[in-house]
DNA sequence: CTATATCTATACCGAGCGCTACAGTAATGG
DNA sequence: CCATTACTGTAGCGCTCGGTATAGATATAG
């Protein structure tokens, strides 16, 4: 909490007991599980150890407690995509990794299989569609910098002439949604990582047969 | 309802008024946009246009109603798929064509986006575990399928030798199921088209540079 | 110290959940 | 015609949902 001139203000009453971003770990981990609609409060207050006016009182409401736990957890996939894309030398390299990073990390044992962007908002009454909504636009963005990135290869003239880069980027989008959902079902890395190098074969060559 | 002998029995009582059949398709459509856990026994009965009693006699529960639906949906989809894996020449032209149809199929305007048996146990809570276990088993089918057909494709002689088949049929379930998640966010059947011809470049080709 | 602010825990709110008991009705078999 | 059967709609069961009012405790500011 911090003053318009930057100074820190100290909180009037009695603090908090327990420690907010422990407490939105739990929750990611909670939601990631069983998605926003099938995650109840009682589920949430139980993993963050926290009774429900504690849980109110520091995060507002159920959905603003999802939006806040799938804004870290996105915060932390961004950073490491971004650094892929920054140090590879060449679009095909930097998807390659990434599908290979992600092969690990949807079927690594310490956190819940699959993706919380992705599956999170599923299956989903009506009541839900502002958070369904929230979701799509950051998948969109998702597809969107890896489109970036792609062009950013295309412009250095790693690709044929004419390639499509936004049907690119909407292919590899397709094959990590796709390996969410395989994960769910309980791929494993191996697998995982050979449906990646099958991907990369799609990757477009030169014609060179002229 | 049939005897044992195979002669019809007649129930006895006054017959049910409704279409068993045209309340199980209205069944599956809404359970088609919202999941299985995320619909609610007033959303079947009102979009089915019968009473809770009523459903519950045709239908037993909704755990059960959910899994006739299911099964009934996947007959459907079993048949156009079974057809194109006959009628297709080789493994390469039935995959092809699945993904193709997949793509209008998954996008098409007079049903719901994307895949029951893909989507609707997504977001689930522990009290549905029975129904995630079945419809994990079911996807599990479809992929042995998938690679029965590309195997007698290998077995005619159509894959450069030593190719792994069910690392093939992997990678083009988990094509299909990102499709399936792109049609969700409102993918258009031309860019699910697009993304079923790049992933048919990833198809094993024979290494004639010898 | 007092006044204030915000924590904590308990207990509870109205609403909706999956499901069913009940009463009334209507079509059958004998 | 009557007994049987299973339909129909209503009304409500026990339970859990997301969310909150309340009361007591505790750390701050002045």
């Amino acid at each position: 909490m911090k003053r318009a001139n930057g100074k820190p203000v100290k909180p009037r009453g009695r603090p908090r007991e327990f420690d907010r971003e422990a407490a939105l770990e739990r929750a990611i981990d909670v939601f990631w599980r069983h998605g926003y609609e099938a995650t109840s409060m009682s589920d949430l207050t139980a993993a963050m150890g926290i009774n429900p006016p504690s849980l109110y009182a520091a995060f507002g409401d159920k959905e603003k407690l999802f939006l806040e736990a799938v804004e870290r957890y996105q915060q932390q996939r961004r950073r490491s995509v971004t650094k892929v894309f920054d140090e590879a030398p060449t679009a095909k390299e930097a998807v390659h990794r990434v599908l290979q990073d992600a092969a690990r990390e949807l079927s690594c044992s310490s956190h819940p299989r699959g993706c919380l962007l992705v599956m999170s908002d599923t299956n989903c009454s009506d009541a839900s569609a502002h958070v369904q909504s929230d979701l799509a636009q950051r998948r969109a963005a998702m597809k969107a910098s890896l489109k970036a990135r792609i062009d950013r290869g295309a412009a250095a003239g790693e690709l044929p002439r004419g390639t499509d880069t936004a049907a690119l980027a909407e292919f590899y989008s397709t094959v990590f949604q796709g390996m969410v959902m395989q994960a769910r079902d309980g791929a494993t890395p191996k697998r995982l990582l050979a449906t990646a190098e099958a991907a990369m074969r799609a990757w477009p060559r030169s014609v060179k047969r002229s």
